[in-house]
DNA sequence: TAGTGGTCTAGACCACCGA
DNA sequence: CGGTGGTCTAGACCACTAA
């Protein structure tokens, strides 16, 4: 059953003229997530089942399932299954939210909306997300607090069409787990930028701190499966107690 | 061949009691590698020579060495073998080393000792390096800079009995490859805390910047290969024209 | 106890490199 | 061309989970 699929998929950059048979494995199982065969918590098939269904022998699809555990679309728990990765605040805290107190505790923010709105693309913002001219998109400010302190204010910028209705929707504390359940759309990779700043007045007075102070600003591109840039986020936070931890191997 | 050795090595938590024949294969290897058995850019035994040295399959020990690349200690480059992973600028550049220009270039800094001394760790440096009390540490200061700009402004804190003579010497540009070929200390992965700071004087000073504007401090700890902490290091940056990224999945 | 993922082996063949 | 790592298969057995 060796036959080489000329399956063309979204991913890495290939040497084109060799395409593995585990890698189009990967990228066909990856189809059918981005197609919601099976919703984010749910069991994937065995690997013996896949492998008959695909007609590739085990170790080829086991081989498939562990790049994708590796990229975190999937978790594999041995006596269990294989079950689609979900988007919960835990899984978010650690994977994509980097602010950690000083005294090492990770707590989740709550946010509070500051204003939402819907309007044509400005040149960043087309920029940013690789939209077409006349594009709308959504616009959300809010502020979050750590403990019932003010510490971070960030606007983000969403496609439209991506999310149609969303600008008429409450926006829940944990985007991510929208835009997965409602929309189908999973967030599976972000691009920070940082920098330090000086807080300008608007986001000073949203913080209640001193205009001027020092604070990171995190410019956050944040990609699909299909690594399509879903969101623009630029979050301006104060880090006299917290820190931005980044662990490099 | 399926003897579960006894061996004891550094790594992960595992759930004792139970213990792959390809860890033990891994932790033997790394051992090799911290005993300098091999020299960093020199190629380790083919896969089947390892295997059968080691009594193991060679499936077995392929999966040690994909283990080990995905932890950036070796590199494999199919059609010519395994070579232990060099520290040169291009490899720190990419791993270790996260500022970009704004423009998206990466560009190696420069870098100026101002000041190094030896002296008895302090309680700080006895906290983040672990040491007994009366340890020796070799402090470094430098500025480093890009494109004749000055931006970087850093303290360094080595454990002296790590580098001996080290403070004797004329600090190369590239620190980290200096500690891997004289010491035989490879620095495999880093934890950074990075806030945003107003200058202090002194750094302004150095940095040639007016005292109070924002900055981007990052506090790193880096680790050997046995986990050990190798070196504290606190870098103030200049982020006007550019940024740290962070890519997360 | 049945079913899952995890490990280990053995062997065949493929893609790539350098002499 | 020979040697290397990379892929793929098939099958045995192990560790873990849930019923």
């Amino acid at each position: 059953m060796n036959e080489k699929e000329l399956a063309e998929l979204s991913g890495g950059v290939e040497s084109l003229g060799f395409r593995p048979l585990y890698r189009q494995v990967r990228d066909r199982l990856i189809r059918r997530l981005v197609d919601g065969v099976w919703a984010p918590g749910e069991p994937l098939p065995s690997e013996i089942q896949l492998a008959a269904e695909l007609g590739v022998s085990q170790g080829t699809v086991r081989k498939a399932l562990d790049a994708m555990a590796a990229e975190n679309l999937v978790v594999r728990r041995q006596g269990r299954g294989t079950f689609v990765a979900r988007h919960d605040e835990e899984r978010i805290m650690f994977q994509f939210f980097k602010l950690v107190g000083d005294d090492g505790q990770r707590t989740f923010p709550q946010s509070k909306v500051l204003a939402l709105s819907l309007a044509r693309a400005n040149a960043a913002e087309r920029a940013a997300l690789k939209l077409a001219k006349d594009t709308r998109v959504i616009r959300i400010r809010r502020l979050r607090s750590i403990k019932g302190a003010p510490v971070i204010v960030e606007n983000i910028a969403l496609p439209e069409p991506m999310f149609p209705g969303l600008a008429a929707m409450e926006p829940p504390n944990n985007l991510y787990g929208l835009y997965a359940m409602r929309f189908g759309v999973t967030v599976a990779s972000t691009r920070e930028q940082l920098k330090a700043v000086a807080v300008c007045e608007a986001d000073a007075e949203a913080l209640g701190a001193t205009p001027g102070v020092p604070a990171l600003k995190i410019d956050r591109l944040a990609l699909s499966l299909e690594r399509q840039p879903v969101e623009w986020r630029v979050s301006v936070c104060l880090t006299e107690k917290l820190h931005y931890l980044s662990e490099l191997r």
